[in-house]
DNA sequence: TATTGTTATACTCTATAACTATA
DNA sequence: TATAGTTATAGAGTATAACAATA
């Protein structure tokens, strides 16, 4: 029986696809000379400006820690914190020109090697992976509350 | 159309699943009082003992990195080094009793958490999970030439 | 000489606690 | 007083390069 590949259970299905999915993610930041956690900042920014706070908890992040982070990739100049309007408390980040289009290369070089294993899955087996998704995610929340699914613009 | 879930491409749907698996593991491991990275090394002993290169390769790290990895959590008791009988230039990682306690503990952890997700799931569609990350994985390696699916027993 | 693993160094990531500015 | 964000500090994770021991 040598060479036979276990069948997986789901929870161990999940694991192993998101350890895949960090791999992925980590050669794809290295390649664009970025660490993950700066891609992942990167990538929660291309629809638009976030304030710190709620960057914070959609990054499983203390306040303190985002600060950092944001701080190191302002540093490059890939992202700029621009005061709120109407609150003067918060400071929204925001990407630049740059960090645009280092965000929106991340973003298209992680979904490309994604693609290249989904292309191994069956048409009508690809097509159920959304709605799978949505259906375990929909209905849970993380551990401070924000629900898995509905305002995060991933990667 | 407030309130409305967009539907999730398939790419998009493996980093939302990932994520959310990222964040159990993290809830689980300070529910531990482990690091994930700790807990995922202790997770890759369960089955026996490893050679520290051979681990490294496993878990994406540098030797250098590995080796301060292990001594954290040999400091801690939970894991120990046990030299290669037969080439005196390895040395294999191996879980104390303390510490198979702890990774066994975690890993029931983790499994139970994701399957509080899994429920929701159609019975069919959740026996569908484990064929669909086999198809993904089999035939891919990582960046390193080392098989997605194979000898590793995760998570 | 090639391989396994460690040490040295430098930087990034992360949490806790104390602090500043604004509401 | 409460909230948003930063700074200070300490420890953990990670890569590169130089090194020691073994093959």
């Amino acid at each position: 029986m040598t060479g036979m590949i276990e069948p997986l259970q789901p929870a161990e299905a999940l694991v192993r696809l998101s350890h895949m999915v960090q791999h992925v993610f980590a050669d794809v930041s290295r390649d664009h000379g970025l660490t993950p956690q700066q891609t992942q900042l990167l990538c929660r920014l291309v629809r638009g400006p976030v304030p710190m706070g709620t960057l914070a908890t959609a990054l499983h992040l203390e306040r303190s820690g985002l600060s950092g982070l944001v701080d190191r990739v302002e540093r490059r100049g890939l992202v700029e914190r621009v005061r709120d309007p109407h609150d003067r408390r918060i400071w929204h980040a925001a990407l630049t020109p740059p960090g645009q289009t280092t965000a929106e290369a991340a973003h298209q070089a992680i979904v490309t090697r994604l693609d290249t294993f989904l292309l191994d899955l069956a048409p009508d087996l690809r097509a159920l992976l959304g709605p799978i998704v949505t259906t375990l995610l929909t209905a849970h929340t993380n551990s401070t509350g924000v629900p898995w699914l509905l305002p995060a613009p991933t990667p």
